[in-house]
DNA sequence: CGGAAACTTGAAACCTTTCAAGAGTCGTGG
DNA sequence: CCACGACTCTTGAAAGGTTTCAAGTTTCCG
């Protein structure tokens, strides 16, 4: 039985029994390991939507793993005009865009009440030297978020059906591996947000959604979607 | 002086002359570190134009740096459309994609004749931990070809005539940075190409330069590029 | 319950692509 | 060294996809 996106579920305080333990940091980690992460990740934070994780120019305190809600990753031009460039669920981690410069070069947003750990920065090169698979772990997250972008980039480059198509393939297949419906979600983001993501104006992001609804690909309920042919959907979409 | 970008410029095989160790991996280390990490860098290897430094599936062998010549990344999605996600220079790094599960997600092309270096996969743990900093760096070098990612996510939501604008500031940004003329230089891409990279047609391409060009902006001669206003390239493009 | 925010829908405008043709360049081989 | 052919680049015109503008509807939150 799966579990349905709601902030509200309550979720465990250590990585022990932490639901999300398998996409978190401590895969491929053994007890001990975890224990001496635990130790050190303590209790999860909060934060109510529009609250930020952190902000562009802010200094790098650590890798951030979200367990309940969901956030944004956004940036700005020079113009005061916004560019949002990740979207991330429960069991997702966050806090790489500072690994060059030790800066963040973008903002995280929480979109609805949020709940998460830190993996803090000046205790990260003393806990990779007690846990060396941490390191491995941590440099395939950090690869995880460059083919997560690689991705957004080609799909970036398809037509505006494809793109929204694609939206809900990936959207889809993160809620699976992490124990969502897959089939059943409620955004959290607007039209105006996924048109952000994708460089589509809100209106064609409404009209594409529409016209997947009269396919009978989707069940579009404001933000509530239901998807009812993912395979149709796939078809659609050249990259997935 | 600077050079111009050209690959019959000879370069030096050790991380101690090479005249890109500012810019490559032994940026913050000392002598002694970049002993080390020179004697299992070993000798470059040289590629002819269209040869591969990896494949799409390939295990990851090791991070690469790049010489001499120039490099491009693609992707392809099923429908088998290449999509170019990264163009490399000498000093550049490449290999990251294989982070997430040590298999590449994208092919590396060399783009002319082309010269580079190889950290071998086998000795990056036990290289990292005999020089303690370069792990550090990379992470940085991972880090920055993330910026580089997300830089590329907000310049393909700009309208085209800022695409290529924003494209020829970051080629001139970068082969400054590398002590090569960033204001006189040779494109090693197709129009083709270029379009690839920003989504673009190739057409879109050769008139958006022809119309930089009306505009006194830059000299154009086929792949000869003259940037003669960079400050009024820079006010195209809100991203820089 | 009221007002602001979010969403939908239609029509016109606009930017970019596609199609097409011609010119220039580069590399190879005679 | 020149000629040929393939490839690349340029340029124009029409077609097409997406955005913008505008108005109306629904939802959400205080």
């Amino acid at each position: 039985m799966t579990q349905t996106l709601d902030v509200r579920t309550k979720l465990q305080v250590t990585c022990h029994n932490c639901s999300l333990s398998e996409l978190c940091i401590p895969r491929g980690l053994n007890q001990c390991d975890i224990d001496r992460i635990s130790q050190i990740v303590g209790r999860k934070k909060t934060l109510q939507k529009g609250d930020y994780l952190y902000r562009k120019g802010d200094r790098f305190r650590g890798i951030l793993a979200i367990k309940a809600g969901t956030a944004k990753i956004v940036t700005m031009d020079q113009s005061g005009n916004e560019y949002m460039t990740a979207y991330l669920l429960p069991g997702e981690l966050l806090g790489f865009d500072a690994l060059a410069d030790d800066r963040h070069t973008c903002s995280a947003m929480a979109l609805e009440t949020l709940s998460y750990c830190e993996l803090p920065a000046e205790q990260l090169d003393a806990l990779c030297r007690d846990v060396p698979n941490l390191l491995r772990e941590l440099f395939r997250h950090a690869g995880n978020t460059l083919a997560a972008e690689t991705s957004q980039i080609v799909l970036a480059k398809r037509p505006a059906e494809e793109r929204v198509a694609g939206f809900l393939i990936n959207l889809s297949d993160r809620l699976a591996r992490r124990g969502f419906s897959p089939l059943d979600f409620r955004l959290s983001l607007t039209r105006q947000e996924i048109g952000n993501f994708l460089g589509l104006a809100l209106e064609t992001v409404s009209r594409i959604l529409k016209s997947f609804e009269d396919g009978g690909l989707i069940e579009v309920n404001y933000k509530q979607i239901r998807i009812q042919n993912l395979d149709g959907l796939r078809r659609l979409c050249a990259e997935y």
